[in-house]
DNA sequence: GATGAATGAGCATTCATTCAT
DNA sequence: CATGAATGAATGCTCATTCAT
């Protein structure tokens, strides 16, 4: 009994996160405009009045998932935000743990990923503030002088920012690569560039 | 030539090139799914039966406009293909130059640059393609010796076609930065890393 | 009588009520197709399911409103039907007796009136109604009489049905004019009419 | 050619003032809420996009037949103005003839009439302003002193209104009595009363 | 070369109403 | 006595697209 049919108790909150989720799914594969209600709720085994009850709109859901990895990525930029007065040869990890707890966060949420950072209109100003917070991290360490003075920060940051997105979307998300991996490889692109410094 | 007042035959090709135009800054702006026929047609002075004298429908007109950027950003980047066996010190300056002209071509051509490398579904394939391109030339230079043996070329292709694209949108096409800055930028990040080398 | 802590038995009625209340107000305000059965429950505290406890569906409370309004309406016409044979110099003050009734009636209960007079289709009806009851009334009056013989009672009972409606909106149920003081305004102007008599 | 099939050529006028026309008819029969487009545009043989070609929604339709009902009711109120300086004798007529002008208009335009006087919201600020119109009309009589000084224009203006709704509704709409047989009726009423004079 | 007029197909949204508890 | 959760059934509106001239 409460088993068979239609779910009962918390069978509110249920419903609203099965239909969060599938649009989450949805708007990720179809992006917004081929997303229709209908198809969502037929996902869910309910019926589209069910959908308003629990979200205002379309754009509303939408808005909810974009909110929603905003303040996951920046919870947890916030906290990989480096300690200052690190050992200059722990710098590098440092900055790899980083960033692998972000490609994780990405890889852990392809969908939302996939919305706030590729779909939305938000998602530019998502990555300029991501790209600004990146920028504060690195000023500190150019003050430590663990940086070139020529370096650019904001070009830097930016950079950065636009690495991270090409290489979630042609390596983590269709699995090619692991955030370790990611991380890694960033980190030695940036820190050391590519020339080959025997006969420089 | 214009026997009949109403000049014939040039009127076709420019109502034509007017619609693709149009079409082009308005896709750019609003994208694909924001734009109306109904619009682009007002803004040239037409109606709606001619846009279809002209293109099959609104798909084939976003094609067109992708096809247009893929065919120009190609033959560019065939033309900037590095010839081998330049010396090692010209290197930069080679690559300097490849960028400027690609990104050159972005700012001169701002709405088809937002459709072709932005909007477009097919832009992810356009960048894969890029992405090869570069690989392609970095792996010659790969054999020449010019870069640590270390580094995995189509990390650093997917990482410049990823700056190039983040830049594109926050710094050129606002026309906060020029090409030939941007491009220096991005060599002097890429080939000789942040890191400050004082003390290595 | 409350046996389990929760009172029983008067609670539903005063549920009922309620919700009566509320909807009467509501309709009054918004008329039939802008109230809306979430709303009167939300203003009761209640939830609908409720509201379908008490009422069959939203045309029945509607109809029950309607139905009340008729029903003191017309008691209360009956009650002040005129005796006949009096006298002829008491006969306006009869009338202003039951006209002032009637607008007391009605600005006691604006909802209801609002509803039972203006918005129901059957009010309609209802006014018909009461004009024939007038008509009766005023029929009486002209068999002793009283009126010009030339009057057409139907017409006149028609008029004062439309005087009084349009009395109660502008004047009534704003609260610009008392009871009696409309009631003395119509009884002089239809029984003297407004022409000056002095070079008749 | 140009009988069969399509109507070509002010076809879109036509195609507007048909549907305006179905629509004013619509309204009238079954109210806002219980007129739908699709009636609308099925009435017309057209569909439902076509309805949109001609009107912004709905609601744009009813308040231009609103619209259409005051413009006209005004033009015609305006017409009657009472000139001032008449002949006592003549003031009778003169009122008469403005109310069957009135009437004529109700009685000429059913639909229209039913919408602008008793459905549109704006109904009660079209009669609202009829009665200052009249208000202002009367006062000039009553400074001519035609009208016993003891009356309330205001009052008498308002019932007036009163009374040819309720007359509309109830005896020209029907076609039961004419538009000249109600001012006559009208008249007689409000200026002269309905007591008998024969023994005060 | 161009247009006035029209439509097919679809989609988001709303609201009264009900089931199971 | 009351509710959490859900739905059937509409309806207004939009947009790309086309026909006939």
């Amino acid at each position: 009994m409460g088993q068979r049919g239609r779910k009962v108790g918390a069978s509110g909150e249920r419903s609203r996160s099965l239909l969060l989720q599938i649009a989450a799914d949805q708007f990720a594969q179809e992006g917004y405009y081929n997303t229709k209600i209908s198809t969502i709720v037929k996902k869910a085994g309910l019926t589209q009045p069910t959908f308003y009850l629990y979200f205002q709109n379309k754009d509303a859901v939408f808005q909810e998932l974009v909110s929603l990895f905003r303040t996951k990525l920046f919870s947890l930029a916030e906290s990989s935000r480096l300690e200052s007065g690190i050992e200059r040869s722990a710098l590098p990890n440092q900055i790899k743990a980083g960033l692998t707890a972000m490609f994780s966060f990405f890889a852990e949420n392809p969908s939302l990923t996939r919305i706030g950072l590729l779909q939305a209109t938000e998602a530019e100003n998502i990555k300029t503030e991501l790209a600004a917070q990146i920028t504060d991290n690195l000023r500190k360490e150019m003050q430590d002088g663990y940086f070139q003075p020529t370096v650019d920060v904001k070009i830097v940051a930016e950079s950065l920012v636009g690495i991270m997105e090409r290489l979630v979307v042609t390596k983590l998300l269709p699995g090619i690569q692991k955030p370790e991996s990611l991380a890694n490889d960033i980190v030695d692109l940036l820190l050391y560039g590519i020339i080959s410094k025997n006969n420089g």
